[in-house]
DNA sequence: CCGAACTTACTGATCACTCGTTAAGTTGAC
DNA sequence: GTCAACTTAACGAGTGATCAGTAAGTTCGG
């Protein structure tokens, strides 16, 4: 994702200059604001968040944010929006790069899955817990590639059963229970444990493949 | 539960006086303002719940609020306490009728834990999505409750492991896996929908069986 | 059966404070 | 001097909380 929303309204990008050296943002600029947002958001959520509190984490006054972004709720959006296109990216080519085995393609799918909610374990759980404090536009906007990314796993899952590779008489609530599986990892998973992220993918593989009843 | 903080500070139980004679809250009193509160802090979240909306939903004045509560905060607690309470024990009952096959404790563990999040649908997601913004002090005396429930899970599935009945090899990514496909229900579940309550409890407990690796 | 004393269950007004947002001014690199 | 990248100061609306007041009901001595 790289939209004019990314930039201050009517502002021409930055990042390198005509003479090719970068502008940089005295106060750290953008990503100093969506740095702070990120953890602040993470630890109290949308409405327990004040831009105060994200502007002195963030080390700049609270109209620094002004600058970057139109208000709080457009902060929100452009966090989730940014991960939530990402998150897409990956599964797509994740995907790409597997056969059409079912069975493959949902090991893709849960390992794209597990290693995004593992990286990126902050912007998940804003993603999945401040997602209804979008206003209305935002939502909808974001909603198709939802609903894309769910078509994903439903579309691996029939498939599945539909060539006998998964035996799960309910594919609806397989797919339910292997998403909730992997996304409830980013509230519980600590990145300094001792489990390895390769491990942690192996394990919800194996437990996806036995959700939607796979026979070897 | 049923505390001292059910009342008003101070106050004596009215719910029958000396004389036997009941005494009625005009304005529906604490049931008003609790069934209320309920709604308005899981449309909109704790922070973005205002005691006035609460009060209005309830036709009460925001005073009102603080005479059955001593805070906004306490209101929370108050909620999630009660169905934390009551989910504890329906597990507990639902265990004590069953025998010591740990398939058919996991059974009736899966049935208490998917009746709970459809029939008390409301508060589960209060439950789950606010316990970040109950108070050091409410969200330790409820800790221990909260971990109990897990122990529940664990024990049954350790046992089933160590008797050879689930052959999963991560027992706790197993328990994590079930409980969290569970708790999703209370997501996406419409109680209006075609899918009755007994078809999701068969649906839930296979799925939690397959997620054990149960073999019978 | 009366009525003073007391309790319950509220209301309305108001407090100090924080909120998101904005306008206007400042800084410093080119 | 220009312009991107800020800061300071302030606005009005809304926040959780407090408190004095009160209508309605209960209790109990006479």
């Amino acid at each position: 994702m790289s939209t004019a929303s990314d930039l201050p309204p009517g502002a021409v990008d930055t990042g390198a200059g005509p003479s090719g050296t970068p502008v940089i943002p005295r106060g750290g600029g953008r990503d100093a604001i969506t740095g702070a947002a990120r953890e602040i958001f993470a630890e109290r959520g949308y409405h327990g968040a004040s831009i105060r509190d994200i502007a002195k984490r963030a080390g700049l006054s609270l109209s620094a944010m002004y600058y970057w972004h139109p208000s709080k709720q457009h902060l929100l959006a452009a966090l989730i929006e940014e991960s939530t296109y990402d998150y897409f990216h990956r599964c797509d080519q994740a995907l790409r790069e597997v056969g059409d085995d079912p069975a493959d393609r949902l090991r893709a799918l849960v390992r794209a899955t597990v290693e995004y909610r593992v990286r990126r374990r902050v912007e998940s759980n804003i993603g999945t817990q401040e997602w209804r404090n979008l206003e209305p536009d935002n939502r909808e906007r974001l909603d198709g590639l939802r609903r894309s990314a769910s078509q994903l796993w439903a579309d691996i899952i029939n498939d599945g059963v539909a060539r006998g590779t998964f035996r799960c008489a309910h594919p609806d609530d397989a797919r339910r229970s292997i998403v909730a599986a992997c996304n409830a990892i980013a509230q519980w998973y600590e990145p300094s444990g001792e489990l390895g992220l390769p491990d942690l993918v192996e394990r919800y593989t194996e437990i996806a493949l036995r959700i939607a009843d796979h026979r070897s």
